[in-house]
DNA sequence: TTGTCTGCAAACACTTTGCACTTTT
DNA sequence: AAAAGTGCAAAGTGTTTGCAGACAA
């Protein structure tokens, strides 16, 4: 089943009906594989030529009903929420640049060990879990170590 | 050094002054040993009997200082800041009832491995982590199953 | 006395919502 | 024709900020 598909399920299953507006809003996040907001979203739809259009609070409407819809996954970053890709990819965790805001994708299976095993312990049903390494990229690094570098010149 | 010790130093050392609403803030703080928002603290400091008061402004602006400082660690839930004691206190992640919001502590030592790990193997500088497991804690899943005896009734 | 701090009210960023109108079914 | 969706503007939330007066050093 392609995410439209499943989309299309979703909603039809809720009553729920297939606008253009919640067509555009799907292909414009399948055509990138990448973590955006809202904010970006909207911006690509501008940037998109054809007559339909979305504003923000569809926008808003309908990322919640792909979150809803297991399509995406949203994390909150800096007080906004960031959505990535859910169905049918593989479950991971971030390490994130603090410096310049990068998310880079690493999976361990190790921690889903740890979480079944640490919810065992406290008779806790675990449902999810989020684990963002927060740090500094290599990029952001070595531009570090230039400036300090001209800090001297 | 104590949580206070420590903040007066840090306040000393950037020519902030000591002041009678971040003496009670940081009292109120540290009188109880659990994770609170802003809110919370601000009705405390209001049933704190005492001439002082503090308002919400200032409350958030010292607990930006305390976190600062390193007394106070910060975490984003459900779209809202909440705070727990850091200095002195041992690193731990955290489960999280999403039907009744309680945190509950939990401490592994594999997370610091794998995080250690990824980092390297990705070039990257970890200077902190976040897990959160996400899930239903005990108390409320026996609730749930109650209540769905009682739907039978 | 000097400069920081406070409290107020207003601004803020992000997100949600009420409502009249449009669109899908 | 009925019901759900849209866009607008307005309201919400949690948090931050400009500024005049209060206070610590």
């Amino acid at each position: 089943m392609t995410p439209l598909e499943r989309f299309d399920e979703f909603l039809q299953a809720r009553g729920k009906r297939i606008t253009r507006q919640r067509r555009l809003i799907i292909q414009c996040v399948y055509a990138r594989h990448d973590h955006f907001d809202a904010e970006q979203l909207l911006l690509e739809l501008r940037a998109h030529v054809g007559s339909i259009q979305a504003s923000r609070p569809t926008v808003y409407r309908t990322l919640n009903e792909m979150v809803d819809a297991g399509l995406l996954k949203k994390m909150v970053l800096d007080g906004r929420a960031v959505y990535e890709h859910d169905y049918g990819y593989p479950q991971h965790d971030h390490l994130y640049c603090s410096s310049c805001g990068k998310l880079i994708e690493f999976s361990s299976n190790e921690v889903g060990r740890i979480r079944d095993a640490v919810a065992r312990e406290h008779q806790f049903r675990a449902t999810g879990h989020r684990l963002i390494v927060t740090g500094t990229c290599s990029v952001c690094m070595s531009r570090r170590v230039q400036s300090r570098h001209q800090d001297r010149v």
